[in-house]
DNA sequence: TTGTAAGCGTTATCAA
DNA sequence: TTGATAACGCTTACAA
């Protein structure tokens, strides 16, 4: 058996408590007592027993990434390791870990019970905002420390959430476009159901308007968030009687599938159909042609929703919190094509 | 307060421990007194204490997924996530946790220490077999149960494990570039560090061999596992007096970095230097030309490797255990070029 | 079929 | 400065 607190006590001639104080070097503990104690634990490999403590202390120092199986199929994207590398560096520098949990095959409550009452995590990161977030109302609810990365719909005052000005950087996408000549532009959004695709078009509709453009119901179309997605919606844009010039994708993936749909075809890009799209996921300037893609800085969008998250942890009292984090519209051949 | 097992013994007037057998359906309490205690906790939201349990279960229904930094450093890479992706969609399914414990700016001894002897997981997972593997050793030493994703490389038959074969993947691969006519094939290996590295290198030459051509020094170069390390690995090859052909790079991300570098020169790819390379990423197939590469079925490899950790953490007497996921050949245009 | 009590490995309160 | 002792919330012999 693995050796105890009890052990080191017993070698050391001292009692549990004395062992346990000089583990939390507490000051009313005789540096020479500690020296010994000390060196008995080393002697005897002693590491403390990370259960028990959290059973007393209360605080697991672990915090949670729930993905409920809904999110995960929709994001089943790079960016989100991008996420997690962010929120690890911040979570590891503090000494906490994090405990990745797939909903997979169980009902969300379900989850969400076991990770909450069962205290297995100080605290929770959702991914992405929905527009009835179950996950959201639950935790609000049990008044459970959490962050969104992602703007949720309807408590954005009572929510601690971090996310970029969604409606702005699809603004400025569609305004990149329109600066560049084009009048009929195609949105292709994410589903729905995700606050996320509602504000990138709504910064797309804002865009258009603002140019005096008419809005085509036709050219706005919901997919997934995947390759597939912007494949299919890019052929039926292309079946219209006057197709688009120029599209907005809400995702990498999806512009994949769309430069696919569009290579299938012979067309030019940008040249037939100029493309630009959300996230820039490391291979997207290695696309042909490289993407224009908004940058969200999905790593720093991980490492401040867990500081959020710390603090959120340790000060419950305080305010709500919340950030936006700046992206970058990354401009590359498959809007401004060669020439420039 | 949480409610406790107490709580509902007080109020169903029984005591704790008949919580506790109805809590794990024991057949020695009455259907009845089982269906009345039930819907005691429903009303009252108990939901148990897993901390608790595990203290006393001695298990915590969590394994760890450890990425000490040098590891995190050098694989930064898509496929990462599609392992965890694999491991998560077994852990799930047994209702285990994944924690991952990332060692950032700690030392590795330190943070194993912290998993192992804390009791914070049940068994790990250690993603890459290094040459001298400090975490293979120190596992092994402490008899705790883990599965290494990668071959180790002095321990093959006492450590469980998961990969493909490399050796006669990296074979497939160059025989690949010879029967497409190339005499001259450089190969652009990760460090030397991990075995993966010297598999390969070692299929590589084989084939090479094979076909009764010299294996040239000046056509092996180590590098980082990085679009980066591509890019200069493919400088250095067109410097030499004869630059190869072909060339076989051991991750996708180098082979981007590789096209890179030969568009910056203007040349054609795989007219004047065919590419192939290897995991085969989600975007490899849309770069520009798409990528020729093995598929290395990571999601399997995380699958396969979660399913021998659980064997292991459930019946550690039992033989020690390994696994060689297939992989696949998938040809694309940067080898065989438009004309096939 | 159910209850009592000890124990899992810590920390914290109170006394000494 | 140190030591008893009682938690923390659960499981499991052993008794009844």
């Amino acid at each position: 058996m693995a050796v105890t607190i009890h052990d080191i006590a017993k070698r050391a001639n001292v009692s549990p408590s004395t062992v346990s104080r000089v583990l939390s070097n507490s000051d009313r503990i005789s540096e020479e007592t500690k020296q010994r104690v000390r060196k008995i634990m080393d002697e005897l490999g002693y590491y403390p027993h990370s259960v028990a403590r959290s059973l007393v202390n209360k605080s697991t120092r672990t915090i949670g990434f729930f993905l409920p199986r809904v999110v995960e199929q929709v994001f089943n994207n790079p960016f989100m390791y991008e996420i997690i590398r962010g929120i690890g560096s911040v979570a590891s520098r503090n000494n906490y870990d994090i405990l990745i949990t797939l909903g997979e095959g169980k009902k969300e409550e379900e989850t969400l019970r076991s990770l909450v009452h069962g205290r297995k995590v100080d605290g929770l990161m959702l991914i992405a905002a929905r527009v009835n977030d179950f996950a959201v109302d639950f935790l609000k609810n049990q008044k459970f420390p959490f962050v969104v990365v992602g703007r949720p719909l309807h408590n954005e005052n009572s929510v601690n959430w971090v996310d970029n000005d969604n409606v702005d950087a699809a603004y400025q996408l569609t305004k990149h476009l329109i600066e560049l000549g084009h009048r009929q532009i195609g949105f292709v959004g994410g589903p729905l159901a995700y606050v996320v695709t509602i504000d990138r078009c709504e910064g797309y509709k804002k865009a258009i308007r603002e140019h005096g453009i008419a809005i085509r119901d036709d050219y706005l179309l919901e997919t997934e968030f995947l390759e597939e997605g912007g494949y299919k919606a890019v052929v039926q844009l292309l079946n219209l009687k006057s197709p688009p010039t120029a599209v907005v994708l809400t995702d990498d993936l999806m512009a994949f599938g769309a430069v696919r749909a569009l290579k299938d075809r012979r067309m030019k890009i940008p040249e037939d159909m100029a493309l630009v799209s959300f996230n820039n996921i490391p291979t997207a300037q290695f696309a042909s042609p490289p993407l224009t893609s908004i940058d969200v800085n999905s790593c720093e969008l991980g490492k401040t929703g867990m500081e959020i998250l710390l603090k959120e942890i340790n000060h419950p009292a305080a305010a709500t919190n919340r950030a936006i984090i700046p992206f970058e519209l990354i401009k590359r051949r498959s809007s401004i094509g060669v020439s420039k």
